[in-house]
DNA sequence: CACACAACATACAGTTTGTATGTAAATGGG
DNA sequence: CCCATTTACATACAAACTGTATGTTGTGTG
């Protein structure tokens, strides 16, 4: 039996081949870093040669950006699918921080997103892919917040981009064996640090 | 006329080349990406053969890490000149971020080290280099506030560490362009929330 | 002064990336 | 249905780079 082995049409074959491409190679990045994997072991690992490769991305950069793309989705998918609208701004944006600290606990995908990805693409396409998928919830969020005077008001991009700043090295450090409960803490204290008034019951978190 | 051709002692030799490979490295480190700074071109510049290079550096990364630790070691020193420690905490926490952003805006210095430091060297070792530099000041000052009561109490190594993140994603965003004014009035925003209670008067310091 | 060693310079081997070329399969018009 | 063209690859090649091994010159030392 071949698996769909028959006449399949150019389209078919493209996708499937980019398909294999991008999931050899988000394997091999999660697991090492962008530097230390070769063209040459992905495309084994993809079960094609090096010439499907720069068929069909410009170079191994390109590929890497698909990837990047791809892994910020899904962490952004993780997050929305986490964060429900239901709740109160101030719950929704701890709900989509946790969501967030948690998915990035996905071997490698610290390194991939957050060290890998602004190296390799450099920071502003990673803005750009990061406002396009994942921050954007988050300043969703922030707007929400402060229309509903629940936070102060603040210049939105540089808050949102600061705020993702610190959950990003959160997620680093809680990788790197840092105790997630402490960091949660601080997380929490900067979002309610930035109500214009104190919370009726804003007991900062003990310190450890 | 030779300038000290004479005979110089091996210590003279080794201190003279080591210095400059570190400084043509780190013009170029300053104009490229690691990545795309070769050997060759290095010890070109610095006036040497690549035999010398790896004499006195393990690898190509060894090199890159005694560059990141001077530069590190530089804009820490620029910080803590311009933040004298007859301040009140507060204002001796803006007065040393605003340093801060002042000295990250020395080209080339955010790319070197918030973006190829950590790819190249890795976080932890990002860590240690900054912690055994720049981020102390910030810790003690985040101490002495606390110690003052006018800042929440809060884990120590989180806060310095997300505080000190906010601060290089802002020194990236306004080196892409981004508007410097937004970026510290968050910066601010966020210190001055985390005071326990809403203080005094905590108008906005003037934008500069 | 001679021997040992440090500070280089040169030569080399192995990899890697991107490109150029070649081949088989698919698409589309007649 | 057939043939020309284009697409999707595979293979071969050239250039560059990194790290190492080897050779040479200068320095310290008994």
């Amino acid at each position: 039996m071949q698996i769909g082995s028959g006449r399949r049409s150019n389209r078919d074959r493209t996708e499937a081949t980019r398909a294999d491409l991008i999931r050899a190679a988000r394997t091999l990045f999660r697991e090492k870093s962008y530097a230390d994997t070769g063209t040459p072991e992905i495309v084994a690992a993809a079960g094609v040669t090096r010439g499907a490769l720069y068929h069909h991305f410009a170079d191994k950069q390109a590929l890497f950006a698909a990837v990047v793309e791809q892994e910020a989705a899904m962490v952004a998918a993780e997050v929305d699918h986490a964060s429900p609208v239901s709740l109160p701004a101030r719950e929704a944006l701890i709900a989509g921080s946790d969501a967030y600290l948690a998915a990035m606990r996905a071997p490698g995908r610290t390194r991939m997103l957050l060290i890998d990805g602004p190296a390799v693409l450099g920071r502003a396409a990673m803005d750009e892919i990061d406002n396009s998928h994942g921050n954007r919830s988050l300043r969703e969020g922030l707007v929400a917040a402060m229309r509903a005077q629940s936070m102060a008001r603040l210049p939105v991009e540089a808050l949102t981009a600061l705020l993702a700043a610190a959950f990003d090295r959160a997620a680093l450090a809680i990788e790197a064996g840092a105790s997630a409960e402490d960091y949660r803490a601080v997380l929490v204290a900067l979002i309610d640090g930035l109500s214009p008034a104190p919370l009726p019951s804003t007991r900062p978190a003990p310190s450890r």
